[in-house]
DNA sequence: CCCGTAATGATAACGGTTATCAATCCGAGA
DNA sequence: TCTCGGATTGATAACCGTTATCATTACGGG
């Protein structure tokens, strides 16, 4: 079966995400490692955050624009987000009504397997003051 | 100013988007429109669709993979979909209370100007009975 | 009926993501 | 510690959905 090997391309990817505050584009976080000095290649990049988005080290959405953003997330529980529009500050949310809503809504429907993407997209109290 | 001409394809766009039952995509649309016999042009599919969405005549959505999705809904004002991962089958869902618990939410962490995602992915009853 | 101009459409360009595939390097076993 | 197989990497090409280009078409007010 399949083996996970620990690369130091790997180690870099956790620690980028780790020291972000909010969500990050792939390509993005590939800058950001270029910049400081690492030669790791992009397509590597895109292939770890993918990994870790499905052990569930890292969270994943897709911003307005289509974009797959990611995130190390505290919580390891499903959860939802708050998310700033113009910095990507992101406050995580525990939404055990909304969790309950949507299961009750789909088996009303007859509908099964049901996921669902709730997320919330503002403008942080300091974007707030900075564009007044 | 700006004026808003009649054109065939504009028409065609919109019977092609009401005689549909779930979300399609821009580029699905237009291989119906081909198929119907139409020789519409793809990214006239797209202008078309895109001005129908922000005139408030259609709601369009991401799916899970990032495609823009586009639908002729019935309810004009603000709602929610249920929608069928298979066949596209779309159920339309007033959510006062997560219209609620997203502005609170927001607010509580200071943030301003928020909008939500809010849908929920599934299987309609058919489809659950075919796969099974 | 005319004419200005918005709309169209074939196609090129774009931007994000994934596939390719040879070179690399991790790590289990000897 | 050394070896060797196979997982991983990375430069780049391919993909795919969407948007821009721009010459041509045709809507519709005068």
């Amino acid at each position: 079966m399949t083996v996970k090997r620990n690369t130091w391309q790997r180690e870099a990817v956790r620690e980028a995400l780790d020291s972000r505050d909010g969500f990050v584009s792939a390509q993005g976080l590939h800058q950001g490692l270029r910049d400081a000095g690492s030669h790791i290649g992009l397509a590597t990049v895109y292939r770890t955050l993918a990994d870790l988005a499905n052990v569930g080290e890292a969270d994943s959405l897709q911003s307005p624009e289509g974009e797959s953003l990611y995130r190390a997330c505290a919580s390891t529980g499903h959860h939802h987000h708050l998310i700033c529009r113009n910095c990507g500050l992101t406050v995580e949310i525990a939404a055990t009504e909304v969790e309950v809503w949507a299961k009750k809504t789909a088996s009303d429907h007859g509908f099964t397997d049901a996921r669902h993407v709730v997320d919330i997209f503002g403008l942080c109290p300091a974007c707030t003051a900075a564009s007044a």
